[in-house]
RNA sequence: GGGGCUUUAGCCAAGUGGUAAGGCAUGGGACUGCAACUCCCCGAGCACCAGUUCAAAUCUGGUAGGCCCCUCCA
């Protein structure tokens, strides 16, 4: 398995720390509001990554938090928190707010066959954990107070940019807007570890904490999560490309300053998903969801395959021509499949050959795009009968996880269905064209749609 | 100002020095009463310029466009 190392830069051999298994940590959602598409991408990439490592044989375990508090909508630690803004937006409690979006949020999750990791636990249930870390930090002196809250000091760390190439002394402060100077802090680049009601009224909120009454930041949650249940070592740890400052370089830095040792190995971003205007954002206003493109009919796994025709490090630029065409081939490559025979037996050479094939596409820095390639390859050749190509595909598609395999529905009592055709048939016979095609409407509407073949005329249920 | 990515047919996209995979769409054809489904056939010399090389989409330098990060963001 090769996979691209945001600590390296480079594409590496994946090498676990334990034979055979591995530990994976994805940052979750902030669930003061929906989740766009483009979130859904980073989670669709993850579960790729997740899959395949459990298709090779890996025993995976994974974990990831729901931040349903500590997220500031600004930097310099100042702006208000996400969920305190999404609160008054909405008339309800910070609990509420986040119960309804992390609903949503799996709604949409499960909607895009993602599989949930083992391990699913919201900021808010692991305060202990971060209290004990700080206090650690603290004790070290690489934590420290400061205008009521408790920052981390970045010049106490070695290689604080190691995920980047910034240079301290060529870092703007207020290249983006609304970035301003801390002078509660030691180093501008510090970030906070604790918020204390001395600084942040209103919030609601609070823990009660050696360093005072408050929240967390946002960073420590990842840190202290990651560590409480998965240990003190990780192999993977991901998320999307933005997140690679400064969260987790913020991460790293506390991580390894409260163990003492190096941390996480490998370091997997997810490229964005782009509009025709940029890059996709909340903040400005109209998004899509899953949910919206569902309601307008689209198969949520369309988007999937749609992000599968893609290499994960690439952006991607969401159109609805690319999302129609994704639906299309998908449509295009189920009824290719369903109308495979089942037909010999297992022909074990063919099948390895093309799983090997799989793989090492997919090991290959998850070249998904490629190992679809090999689907179709599998498809058009004539030496492999259809019982092989159907038990591939359905192997692959744990992958996958498009539903290349439509499960024939069948109707118990179809004699009504079977005397309309025969009824049509002969409608067809005499030339009764009307009749025929009032007849295969009618069917239609049902949601059963005819197909005449050189054999004669079967049907199948349609679904959406 | 600093760091990084990217540019391949109408669209999505692979390719990492040896002469451009795959898919969608379009067009043509087979099948059909018509249609759907299915099957067959058809398309680019890789943003541009200059180098290196026997050989470059692939390496180097430059130009142009797009995008991201430099404390909201997946």
């Amino acid at each position: 398995m090769k996979i691209y190392n945001t600590l390296t830069r480079k594409v590496e051999d994946f090498i676990p720390l334990e034979e055979g298994k591995v530990k994976m940590y994805t940052c979750g959602p902030t669930v003061y509001h929906y989740a766009h598409i483009g979130n859904m991408r980073n989670y669709i990439g993850h579960d790729i990554l997740d899959r395949t490592l459990r298709y090779i044989g890996f025993d995976v375990t994974r974990a990831m938090n729901i931040t349903d508090v500590g997220h500031l909508t600004s930097d310099s630690d100042s702006g208000e928190d996400k969920m305190e803004v999404a609160r008054k937006r909405e008339n309800k409690t910070a609990m509420e707010i986040a119960k309804f979006y992390t609903d949503a949020f799996f709604e949409d999750f499960d909607a895009l066959n993602c599989k949930r990791p083992e391990i699913v636990s919201p900021a808010t249930a692991n305060i202990d954990m971060y209290i004990k870390m700080i206090e650690n930090l603290m004790e070290k002196d690489i934590a420290y107070q400061s205008g009521g809250n408790i920052y981390f000091d970045i010049s106490k760390v070695k290689d604080y940019y190691c995920l980047t190439n910034h240079q301290e002394d060529k870092m703007v402060v207020g290249a983006r807007e609304g970035v301003d100077y801390d002078d509660n802090k030691r180093n501008q680049a510090d970030f906070a570890l604790w918020f204390t009601t001395s600084k942040f009224e209103n919030h609601e909120l609070l823990w009660d904490s050696p360093f005072g009454k408050g929240y967390p930041g946002w960073h420590i949650e990842c840190s202290g999560i990651s560590i409480k249940y998965l240990g003190e070592h990780l192999d993977i740890h991901g998320g999307g490309v933005d997140n690679i400052f400064p969260h987790h370089t913020n991460e790293i830095a506390q991580s390894e300053a409260y163990l003492g040792h190096k941390w996480c190995n490998y370091w997997f971003h997810n490229e964005h998903l782009l509009d025709e205007s940029g890059k996709m954002s909340k903040s400005n206003g109209e998004f899509l969801t899953i949910s919206l493109i569902k309601q307008k009919g689209y198969d949520p796994l369309s988007f999937r395959f749609m992000c599968l025709n893609s290499h994960y490090r690439k952006q991607l630029v969401f159109s609805f021509e690319a999302l129609n065409q994704a639906e299309a081939t998908l449509k295009k490559l189920r009824n290719r499949i369903s109308s495979i025979k089942d037909e010999g037996d297992l022909d074990e050479g063919a099948f390895a050959s093309y799983n090997d094939k799989f793989i090492r596409e997919l090991s290959n820095d998850l070249n998904t795009a490629n190992a679809l390639s090999v689907l179709y390859e599998l498809l058009k050749d004539e030496q492999v009968n259809g019982h092989t190509k159907l038990d591939l595909i359905q192997k692959i598609d744990k992958v996958f996880e498009v539903g290349l395999i439509v499960p024939e529905e069948k109707i118990d009592d179809d004699k009504e269905i079977l005397a309309l055709i025969e009824k049509r048939n002969n409608a067809k016979k005499n030339k009764d064209f009307e009749l025929a095609d009032s007849i295969r409407n009618e069917l239609l509407n049902k949601g059963i749609e005819l197909i005449d073949t050189r054999e004669g005329t079967t049907y199948r249920i349609i679904n959406n």
